[in-house]
DNA sequence: CAAAGCACTTTGAATTTCAAAGTAATATAT
DNA sequence: ATATATTACTTTGAAATTCAAAGTGCTTTG
């Protein structure tokens, strides 16, 4: 069960990242705004945990304009993309292990 | 996506406590040094997320003595296994959402 | 040109984590 | 008999993390 457990990511521990991680698997990218409706999080908690995922190499960030206002999107890493993959993959794991009706089979 | 994440469970986020639930969904009960070698984890790590649980009222304790020595095992409350419960399919929902090959269906 | 609004970022108080140190018992060596 | 080690946990507090309020730098509106 130790090399299960040692697969959770422990960045993606986190209910916010674990969801914006979740959002760029399914959108190729989104932007700030839209990513804080999804989430139903506050600006601040948005913008640390998005520097954290972007310093760990995790997601990448593209700032552009949109007439006259700026856009800030963002989007996987390739690196993002294998790490969370990993992640998922371990709880998969940890919840087939806990799901099997008999003894554990991790 | 908002409904799937507020059902993950704070409780749950840290991967000690998510390992402890784990193994106690698959076994009737578990003592403390067996605990303490499935999760290879130190043992003030899991005594303390062990109390975190308890107070939570989502695990129970049982001191006894076998010989001279004491023995402490731990097993899930009903409303442990439920609310344990409640976040895997959290989970899975979240992993559904992003296995699908397309957009999201969260 | 204030004042308000938008799109974020920074800050720091509050919470959480976790390993080292502590406690209390038995076992074993001297 | 009495150190000394070992086992089985618990407590403590320094360090790391979280997250919302406050801040920044724009644009738009009154």
């Amino acid at each position: 069960m130790k090399q299960i457990i040692d697969h959770i990511n422990k960045c993606f521990e986190n209910r916010t990242r674990l969801g914006i991680m979740a959002a760029l698997m399914v959108n190729e990218s989104i932007d700030f705004k839209a990513l804080k409706v999804l989430l139903g999080t506050t600006d601040g908690n948005l913008s640390s945990n998005i520097s954290t995922l972007e310093q760990l190499g995790y997601v990448k960030v593209k700032k552009r304009f949109i007439g006259k206002a700026t856009n800030t999107s963002y989007s996987l890493t390739s690196g993002g993309r294998k790490a969370f993959q990993g992640h998922l993959d371990a709880l998969e794991a940890l919840i087939r292990g806990v799901s099997v009706d008999g003894k554990e089979t991790n």
